[in-house]
DNA sequence: ATAATTACTGTAATTATATACAGTATATTG
DNA sequence: CAATATACTGTATATAATTACAGTAATTAT
């Protein structure tokens, strides 16, 4: 999809903020006085450009008929499996996706993944929950976080982080700590967990 | 609140219908021809006595300024601490409301509970965990449901449910069941757990 | 018993809104 | 270098939409 310009941009997110303040969509000559111009065909125009670009949709004859088109961007992925190798947020790995709005938790989530096995049961993380990681929440020593060790990735508790030695434990005491260290094996902190969902218990 | 007839009812839901299916609400020859009136004044009268029982606000001269009002039907309350002896839903419970629409969780939540103490960390309830409670959804053996025991509500897994035995399950080795004769104490299952929600974990 | 509410038809006027057409000027792309 | 896109002004008009007024008839409150 073609990327907007500043202005379009300024005109969606005015309809959007019209939406959520009012219940609907501007008129032309709503967008008009709310941006100084002095012709509604101003608005018109811009509407027409981001309509061709893919954000809109103009139901022609309605009054305040534009429809929003779903963006990915408002949209949080649940990453199923993660193939070996790939980007977590591959296609390929979404299962599905969950639009943001509907997102009752307060953090910044970026996507879920659904736990394999049972290695952080002692905390209470359980297989298939999901978790929502957030990939810019700072991730110190305690938190729980996504890590991709040698291209495979797993969730467990931070525990220690230096230039050489990286301790990631699992909260359950059947398996040990891994210790590793960054400058012989390849390891990324991909986020950090923020929230856990479970259905049906 | 005064209640809706049944046709007026009828137009609410048009119009909320109208909101999820095209993004803007309905004018009065939408909602005339959708309920086959005649006459737009029709819907227009109706749309004068439901803003006048509350649940709408019509912005006048906006074409298509129907505004709905907040409902507390589509809020789920979020239960604190039960006081002692009163009901669940009782007002003084409710520590925050989250709306219905904001629910990624696909089940049907009557209400979030948040959990009290460490009577359930086995299967990965915490305290302070946030559980979502369905009073519809069916309570077999192995659920995990809201209990009132002598007006104590407790969240425990249901082991047992016979005429004069029901044997609830603290899920931690520290604490053992709890066997109540339901024809000598009071009882009741006030519903049971189908979701459950963290944060900043 | 009377007033108010509910539930409409039917008409019409005013205003709100979309939208076409004619321009101007600058920036970007092929 | 021409074509296209961006970003507007300015005017005009058809139509979309609100909304007032005049009725009818049944039901429900006071």
């Amino acid at each position: 999809m073609k990327k907007l310009t500043k202005r379009q941009e300024e005109i969606l997110n005015l309809i959007k903020a019209h939406i959520i303040n009012l219940g609907f969509p501007p008129t032309r000559a709503d967008i008009a006085r709310s941006l100084g111009f002095k012709s509604p065909n101003a608005a018109e125009q811009h509407l027409r450009a981001i309509e061709k670009k893919g954000f809109i949709k103009i139901l022609s004859g309605a009054s305040r008929g534009i429809v929003l088109n779903d963006n990915e961007n408002d949209q949080i992925p649940v990453i199923g499996l993660v193939a070996a190798g790939g980007p977590i947020l591959a296609e390929e790995n979404v299962e599905k996706t969950i639009p943001r709005s509907n997102n009752l938790l307060s953090s910044d989530i970026d996507y879920y993944l659904r736990v394999k096995g049972d290695s952080m049961v002692d905390i209470g993380i359980f297989e298939e929950d999901l978790i929502g990681v957030s990939k810019s929440a700072d991730t110190k020593v305690g938190s729980v976080v996504v890590a991709r060790i040698n291209n495979e990735v797993t969730v467990k508790t931070l525990i220690e982080m230096s230039q050489n030695k990286v301790v990631l434990r699992p909260e359950n005491q059947k398996y040990d700590d891994i210790i590793v260290n960054p400058q012989v094996e390849e390891l990324a902190i991909e986020g950090s967990c923020v929230a856990l969902l479970r259905e049906t218990i």
